[in-house]
Parts: C-alpha cells; sequence; structure tokens
DNA sequence: CTGGATGTCACTTTTATTATAACAGCATAT
DNA sequence: ATATGCTGTTATAATAAAAGTGACATCCAG
C-alpha cells in the first residue's frame, strides 16, 4: 500500500471523531482504528487543524470537530489533505526543445482542470454526515459505539 | 511513489502520430519528444494496442491510430493505461476489528465511486481532436511539423 | 543475408508516501 | 511543584509504485 490513503485516513479520523463525542480520544486510540501508528495520526490532525476542520488542546486528548458533519465537505477535506495538488499529473518532463511535447502537455492542462473541476464538483457535494449516515447502514446501526471509555 | 504520467505521456504520443501523418515514426523519435528512452514509448504504445486505439506492425515504424482523433476520448486512452484503477485510493489496511475502520471505508467507496464517475464522464466528453485543436492554438498553428522525414 | 525496428521481459533507479523515533510543550492530577 | 500523559512537530527510515533501461527474440525492407 503506498497509494496515497490520506484522504480516506483524513475522513476516517473525522468520522471516529463524529462518532465518539466527548470521548476520550487519543492518537494512539485512533491510530488502533486506522490501523497505522499515532505519529501518523497527529500529522493528519495537523492538516485538518490548518484547514480548520478540527480543533485540539496540545496535551489535551480530546479533539473535536470545528464544525458539524452537515456542513464539512468532502472538497474540504481533500484541500486540507493535499490542497491543490491535482489528482492527475501531467509529464513536466518533457522535451522542451519539441513544440510538440510542450504544447500538447499546455493544451492537456486545460482539459485536466476541466476534470479536476467535475471531481471537486462532486466532492463539494458529499459531507461528512452523509459518509456517518451511510456507515450506519453499513454497520447495521451503532453496533460499535459500546466499550469505549 | 512517483507521480503518475503514463496518460499524460500516451496522449502526447497519440498527438503526435495524428499531427504527423505517413512520416517514418519510430520509438525512438517519439522518446525524444517525450523525453524518455524508447523502450518505455514502446510500453505505452503496447497498452494503447491492447486498448484498440492504435495499430503496428512488428519491425515497422509506422504506428497508426486505430480511428480518427474525434473517435478517441480521454477515457478511451484512461482505461487502456489504467484500467479499472481509480483515481482516489481508499485505505484498505484498517484494524478488521474496528466496526467503524472496516465500514467507513466501505460507506466511502460508494462515494469514491460517485467521484470517479464524475471525472470519466468529463473524460469522455474530451476527444483527443479537442486535445489537438487545442494544441494548434496553443503552439500558433502547426508551425512545428516540419524537419520530419 | 543484413540492418534496423518492434514487442516484451526482467531488472534498476527514482521518489512520493507512509512509518517511526525523538522530544519539547502543555494539561491534569496529586 | 512535580510527575505523568498526551500533543505538536521535526527529522529520518522504510516501503512500494512508477518510470528508466538493457537485452534479445522477432519481424520487415532492401
Amino acid at each position: 500500500m503506498k497509494y496515497p490513503t490520506k484522504l480516506s485516513d483524513a475522513v476516517h479520523v473525522l468520522a471516529f471523531l463524529a462518532l465518539h463525542p466527548g470521548v476520550c480520544l487519543t492518537s494512539q486510540r485512533i491510530a488502533e482504528s486506522v490501523q497505522t501508528n499515532p505519529a501518523y495520526i497527529r500529522q493528519l490532525m495537523s492538516a485538518l487543524r490548518r484547514g480548520e476542520l478540527l480543533t485540539s488542546v496540545r496535551g489535551h486528548p480530546h479533539p473535536t470537530l470545528s464544525r458539524e458533519p452537515g456542513r464539512i465537505t468532502l472538497l474540504d477535506v481533500y484541500r486540507a489533505m493535499e490542497g491543490e495538488k491535482p489528482i492527475l499529473h501531467q509529464d513536466t518532463h518533457t522535451n522542451p526543445d519539441c513544440g510538440v511535447g510542450v504544447n500538447i502537455q499546455l493544451a492537456l492542462r486545460d482539459y485536466y482542470d476541466e476534470i479536476q473541476r467535475a471531481a471537486e464538483a462532486r466532492m463539494a457535494a458529499i459531507t461528512l454526515q452523509d459518509i456517518i449516515d451511510t456507515y450506519r447502514q453499513k454497520a447495521g446501526i451503532s453496533s460499535d459505539e459500546e466499550g469505549l471509555s
């Protein structure tokens, strides 16, 4: 697994918070659900904090969402994690002496931008609440929220 | 990792063919425009051949498009190069003992599929001809098609 | 035949991403 | 105040996907 999973993991973290309000959630505990290490979780949360999706206090294991799940879109999370990085990548190493190589890539950029906008429009229409609702359907209504201190 | 540029490079190759009809195009020559090595170009062309976008004869340096550029979409090229590989990747290594981890990823899949469909719908609307037309605008009307044997 | 190109495979190199260790800074409890 | 536990951040290592490359059998044209 070396495909980028930051977006998926970030959603996982946010959903985890939303599903366990008021519970003591250390990065260690979240890491167990994502099956990774606490430092990575804290890095994710750091990005989410910069994106103003999450607030937390240093030394205090109670991170909380900055606003309700219905007002956090997948695009918000994408921006927080990936910034302006596009989903499709161009080859920027073509031969600069070859007009075809340079200008084909310039032309492609316009179309890649269109694709990016289409994807982002879709992301903007999906909220964390939607994902949580779907989660509850899949999980068979919250049979997993026990056993947490 | 490395950012994948196969799609961009494949479009580059196809456009190169379309722009130089009837010209002797060895993988070596195309590689110079893409600024890579001939073997990689031949690998790209191999995938394009499997996708039925390109035909060529072994030992014969005259690859040609299987159909006109207006009937080759960016989605066709994407399929040939990436198959069913999605543009967004899920984390498949979450803790299987944690219902949240498993089911959040299941829920995400549905939404990632939506995003994939939106992106692909856009790709299906873009043809190689469109890209070539834009290329000509950028290049200032075919000032680069000389000097080829 | 000979020369040149393709098609394919195996291997190497590169590099984005995740994994992890270390530690200063802050909160809480005793 | 001090001890403990957790956070936030940085630096570095390990992993793995992608491109880069060499080799060679195969096929075409002259």
